[in-house]
DNA sequence: AGTTTCGGCGCC
DNA sequence: AAAGGGCGCCGAAACT
């Protein structure tokens, strides 16, 4: 039996700490700790810490060098639980918890704080509501007992532990940080953009090309605006929408090409050049705050610094240390791979059993040899594509892997219909609003405007209305992109486990992609832990299915030369 | 003047 | 005719 122990931080800067029973309830006396790092370190049997944030407590044990094993956290069980029981909006704070519990008014959850650029972590500032240890208990022993009433109580408690477990790993990558040459960047900045000019205007050569795009409009234009390259087009008897990059691609003029130019150029300038450099690189480390299960899928998210948006050319920058080497790992094909295990679907299965090229032995089952069209078809199931190249081969698609299509067919009609739809482990997406709160919209949810108010297409038989086939996408892309995150927790908690004794330390995660930092000595085996990561979690995940889980890694100095 | 939304694009 | 899902970020535009 795991010995778990509960934690939370007494205010005077000690913390209380209590054993817990199975029950999750307290199994011995609450002891009064003045040093929260020694609280921990002094009892190295304590397999799980039970504590209200990750986000408020380790990052302060991490500090000083204490890792902990695993632990739990209240708050973000507390939101899985209520996604999954429908309460999709409800506080979910362990306060509106044990307010709940106890049947006191419940309170709002506080506001949300908005990531500051290269501010110290705010992690050292508590944030939220404090209880005290015996009222935080109490919740825990009663979210015990609400794992028992979902749907898979072994997914749901599943599900809890591994993203706790992905909210240690998320602390710990954002104390490593990524390595970062800054004076790499600033070559490759250079090289793009060319000098800058005092006062913070335009580099060369962003300047050149504003010049380029003037000339051929024949009259002084401001490419930074849509609204201005619009007009310009409009005089020169051209019509665009907009000026979005596939829209200009077709149209035939002069301003064209160095427009697009421009726009790439414009927005590595903006969004990842010196001013970004100043202000999230320090000390050779690019530290965002990563945030796990920040998306309602499950999918992490950073605050600030665009961690999960870094585009290929400034990768140059990402540099492993001296004698140290980046283990880059990338999963093959995961949406479909999940798909077939979420969907149990026999043919899909035998396929994703291969480790080679997935799109390759779909196309070859249904698409005569055609490994883009295959790829195409298995994409727009999943996100739900209505019109193009897609839909005509997911006719195709459906006659040889009917489970794979059913299935997300099934999620797209539940979306629709307003009903609970769930990725594997049990994560919840939230229904659509009919009560008049506004969660599910916050959470990016498509809702009707007005669910009463009769649309034109409402009057046709077996038709959803235009935000209903929104919801529908929504719901299906859901149950694939979700289940994958499941997936991807339990990855790195068995990823983090493996590294454990090495000096390897993960600094980086984008969804199916990780990057280990570690001695050069320690590359070989880092790439074996990450393998066997990845078939461990599958099988955690989804139970016993053929479906493999293989990745590409490469071992390199700079993350640009992977892949 | 300060805040929110929009347009566009980066990544998966 | 047809807009495939999820995010974050930036400046400009629109709003208060």
């Amino acid at each position: 039996m795991a010995d778990r122990w509960a934690l939370a931080p007494a205010g005077d800067g000690g913390v209380d700490v209590v054993a817990l029973g199975p029950d999750g309830l307290p199994a011995g006396p609450v002891r009064r700790e003045p040093d929260p790092a020694e609280a921990v370190r002094s009892r190295p049997g304590v397999t799980r810490w039970v504590w209200r944030s990750t986000a408020e407590v380790y990052p302060r044990l991490l500090a000083t060098g204490v890792r902990v094993e695993r632990c739990y956290d209240i708050e973000d069980a507390e939101t899985l639980l209520l996604g999954h029981e429908g309460r999709y909006g409800e506080p979910r704070s362990a306060a509106a918890a044990l307010a709940r519990l106890r049947g006191g008014p419940v309170p709002p959850d506080p506001p949300q704080r908005p990531a500051e650029p290269g501010a110290q972590s705010p992690l050292f500032e508590p944030q939220g509501v404090h209880l005290p240890l015996t009222d935080l208990v109490a919740v825990y022993a009663e979210q015990l007992r609400r794992h028992d009433a979902a749907a898979h109580p072994g997914r749901m408690r599943l599900l809890t532990a591994a993203e706790s477990a992905g909210m240690l790993v998320a602390a710990e990558m954002n104390r490593a940080g990524l390595p970062w040459r800054a004076d790499v960047h600033r070559q490759v900045l250079h090289e793009l953009l060319g000098e800058r000019y005092a006062g913070g205007g335009e580099p060369r050569r962003l300047a050149e090309l504003a010049d380029e795009i003037s000339a051929a409009f024949g009259r002084r234009v401001r490419p930074d605006l849509p609204a201005d390259v619009i007009k310009a087009f409009a005089q020169a008897g051209i019509k665009v929408r907009s000026t979005r990059r596939w829209e200009l691609r077709s149209v035939d003029h002069p301003a064209v090409r160095p427009l697009l130019e421009y726009k790439r150029l414009y927005r590595i300038w903006v969004a990842h050049g010196w001013s970004w450099l100043q202000d999230w690189v320090r000390d050779g480390r690019f530290r965002p705050e990563f945030l796990a299960g920040g998306t309602v899928t499950g999918r992490w998210v950073t605050n600030g610094g665009g961690a999960l948006q870094i585009p290929k050319v400034i990768r140059r920058a990402v540099v492993a240390d001296p004698g140290w080497c980046l283990v880059v790992a990338d999963a093959d094909q995961m949406e479909p791979r999940v798909l077939a295990a979420i969907s149990r679907d026999p043919g899909l299965m035998e396929v994703a059993g291969r480790e080679t090229d997935l799109y390759q032995s779909v196309s070859d089952r249904a698409f005569s040899g055609d490994r883009d069209q295959a790829k195409i078809a298995v994409l727009g199931a999943v996100y739900g594509q209505t019109s193009g190249d897609g839909l005509k081969n997911l006719a195709a698609l459906r006659r040889r892997f009917p489970q794979a299509v059913a299935y997300v067919d099934d999620a797209a009609r539940a979306g629709e219909e307003g009903r609970l739809v769930r990725t594997w482990l049990g994560r919840t997406c939230p229904p659509a609003a009919r009560t008049g709160d506004d969660a599910a919209e916050e959470a990016g949810i498509p809702q009707d405007e007005h669910p009463d108010a009769p649309g034109p297409q409402e009057w046709v038989p077996g038709y959803a209305s235009t935000d209903a086939r929104a919801r529908g996408r929504f719901a299906r892309n859901f149950v694939v992109q979700g289940s994958a995150a499941d997936w991807a927790l339990l990855l790195l908690a068995a990823l983090r486990q493996a590294c454990a004794g090495m000096a390897a330390e993960l600094v980086f995660f984008q969804h199916d992609e990780v990057i280990v930092h570690c001695p050069k000595e320690e590359a070989d085996a880092v790439v074996t832990a990450i393998r066997e990561a990845a078939e461990l979690a599958g099988r955690l995940t989804f139970g016993e299915t053929p479906v493999r889980f293989p990745f590409t890694t490469a071992v390199v100095e700079c993350y640009a030369d992977a892949k």
